[in-house]
DNA sequence: GTAGACCCTCTAGTTGCTACAGGGTCAAGA
DNA sequence: TCTTGACCCTGTAGCAACTAGAGGGTCTAC
């Protein structure tokens, strides 16, 4: 398969695979004689390994981690739990950031909207 | 005020400051004799407004229109709460899919919790 | 006179791609 | 046969929003 057909199975760009060779997340595949790559339905599986880790947000040095452990036959499942695990903080944590903040901006925004006052208040406070 | 002072009562390191000005966030202040740069509190106030509202999550360029609506004398309070509205918006769209997120993290991550067997289940679904 | 805390500019790194520029390859149609 | 057009290649530069460093200058104090 080439690279154009491997992209739409994949639903990323060519230059998306390219560049996850470049940083070793997706292993070099052969080439034919006039230098096009040329991937096996393994690699296939290994970039909808990657693709779907970074879609549910995983950094790309924990999507290395995680291709590490896969390839390991004694796959540690307790390993990649762990690393699941940490990642669910991560994004639990921000989701009560953004909540705190979407209150921040709720607050200040409340304040222009009952003012008729020359001056924003909203800028303001900013400013003070 | 020098800029090390200016950078300890607004919070942001010295680089930041230096930075701001670099893109236009922050206007050049003047220079002393030895060409140190000496600031004012009214650059006080607009680096304050640049730092609140890039903690509020606003991206550098609605920071600069902010600027240019707070600097325009006839500051149109309207303005602000429409720019302020849509980061609500975008804000909340943001938790919304970090939820979802968090919940598909949770439901592999689950996979694995229960499994005994060799294979990591969430590793296979991720590749599958 | 030298140590330390400042200050300056300029450049390069970060993350995770994306978009060119400037080429080569190959099958189909005029 | 020639030429389009769809592919493919490498390599470099760009994005946001800083951060860190190199390699220097300045000023005060012991
Ligand atoms: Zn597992
Ligand atoms: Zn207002
Ligand atoms: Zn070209
Ligand atoms: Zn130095």
């Amino acid at each position: 398969m080439r690279i154009s057909e491997l992209s739409r199975t994949c639903g990323c760009s060519v230059e998306t695979i390219r560049y996850y060779e470049s940083v070793g997340l997706l292993s070099a595949p052969r080439r034919a004689a006039n230098g096009y790559r040329v991937y096996s339905d393994e690699h296939r599986k290994w970039l909808q390994l990657v693709r779907r880790s970074r879609d549910l947000g995983l950094p790309q040095d924990e999507v290395r981690l995680l291709i590490k452990i896969a390839r390991d036959e004694s796959a540690a499942c307790e390993d990649v739990y762990r690393l699941l695990s940490s990642h669910v903080q991560r994004v639990s944590t921000r989701i009560r950031e953004l909540k705190q903040l979407e209150k921040s901006l709720i607050r200040l925004q409340s304040r222009c909207a009952d003012g008729r006052s020359k001056k924003c208040p909203a800028i303001d406070e900013l400013m003070k």
